[in-house]
DNA sequence: AGTTGTCCTATTGTCCGACAATCCGACAGA
DNA sequence: TCTGTCGGATTGTCGGACAATAGGACAACT
């Protein structure tokens, strides 16, 4: 998608149309945007505005050709940057594509691209855990209804009678997780929230496979943390749930795993 | 790009190949990745990998075909993918693309959009912020370098010395709160941060437009939050960054903007 | 030396046209 | 009501083509 060049703000500003000074070049490169930028671009303000809604079916490839006045080709192009991007997608075994909401999956995923690249470390997530975590529990208790609260408590269930050797009990602390941002009602955090958890998944799994008392130390906060966000109890969540997020660490400590790994894929 | 789709965790375990119940189904659905998927999974992975490198030019998409066995078309349409996720890149007037780290701007895009189709609302960006902002400033005034205070300092006196009737005003407060960002070196945190900015900063403008004191109050605050950080004074910090943020929404209150406001484009 | 003009090659952006696979809906048959 | 069959619509992929231009190499000029 494009991109909005964010603008080089202050400096810079008084050399207007005087003299071509170096650093303040006397005409703006000329735009030459691709077609398929221009036609992906054109979709994606509809679908921004409106105009096209969750759900709407887009035209077929060779309308879209006629209507944009370019080759199918060129329009099957664009579509692959607004599918990469999550604004359509196309229903398993369907053959048009819809327009569509870019769910929390493909945001965290664009996220977790970046986070890696950008050789995070395993502190750096978790850091950013400890300030999001407990408020959104925090908010939680506030804000939790039964039904959050029985998804609270079907995952801790679920992870407490996990079986010792399955390697995914990890999705099920992240189930933990999810459920909490639910309950919290705020979209932003659960986005935010889901692209960590989702970083820190492959090394917080071998964090739980090699320390024996991880297990039962997680359940025993997630108990905790419960019965705080059941009770309302805004202070009693937050505390908890920080000591939680805390145990990571100490969990990695004791599994030798240095907090300067970088997150894998 | 592909999803890693997060496989249904918990639950419908038990019934394994024995009757086909509904809830538990005997197959798999067959995959049928079209082929510019497997294309673009293909150079996503060598690049998650480190096999190839920020910077490193890709090949002509004539040899990719050559490579994949594929027609240059299906290269092109996988490229695009990759380009809209930001891991490939054409410098501008260059011609061989090359690969890339995905910057914060294009994340914050990814990001926005899904903040804007999911109907969030000011609230609940300001409530993120609120969690957010407070802890980057602390961490901020614990790690920040001189440097660091330089950028804050040049931030503040940017927005202080701004013409009253220049609409980018908003610009520069999304400057501090970078610099701020920068100076907690955390980059999850940054990451994060800017798409709260970014999403926040159209109706920003508005409301800064529109409350007269708003600017002073600001710049206030700004200038508080610099003393603290020049101190690491990290509690000072966090304090008056916590005032700041809720600012923004007595703010809003004063301009008569809802807080149900969504986020625009 | 530094600049400008010329030529060539590699590569991209875009187009044309084509064809198999298959999704979709309709419709007939059991 | 369920199951085959059929035709049209649409996608995935391909082969090929061509103009535009980035990148170099090299000569000509100041």
């Amino acid at each position: 998608m494009n991109t909005p060049q964010r603008k080089p703000p202050a400096r810079a500003r008084r050399s207007a149309a005087g003299a071509a000074t170096a650093d303040a070049p006397l005409f703006d490169p000329v735009e030459r945007e691709p077609a398929y930028i221009r036609v992906s671009s054109a979709i994606e303000a509809k679908i921004l505005s409106r105009a096209l809604r969750d759900g709407d079916v887009l035209p077929a490839e060779t309308e879209l050709a006629q209507q944009f006045r370019v080759h199918r080709s060129t329009v099957r192009e664009a579509l692959r940057q607004l599918e990469s991007a999550g604004l359509v997608t196309r229903p398993p075994g369907a053959k048009r594509m819809i327009v569509s909401r870019p769910h929390a999956a493909k945001v965290s995923s664009g996220m977790r691209h970046a986070l890696v690249l950008h050789d995070v470390t395993f502190v750096d997530v978790w850091e950013a855990m400890m300030v999001i975590e407990p408020e959104v529990a925090a908010l939680a208790a506030v804000r939790r209804t039964q039904v959050d609260l029985d998804a609270l408590g079907q995952a801790a269930e679920a992870f407490k009678s996990w079986p010792k050797d399955d390697p995914h009990a990890v999705d099920v602390v992240a189930e933990f997780f999810q459920a909490m941002g639910a309950a919290s009602r705020n979209k932003v955090l659960v986005l935010a929230k889901q692209s960590l958890t989702d970083a820190l998944a492959p090394s917080l799994a071998r964090m739980i496979d090699t320390v024996p008392q991880a297990r039962q130390r997680i359940a025993d906060a997630q108990r905790k943390i419960i019965a705080a966000v059941r009770d309302k109890n805004a202070d009693e969540a937050r505390k908890w749930m920080s000591k939680h997020v805390r145990d990571f660490q100490r969990g990695y400590e004791l599994a030798g795993i240095s907090p300067d790994t970088p997150i894998s894929v």
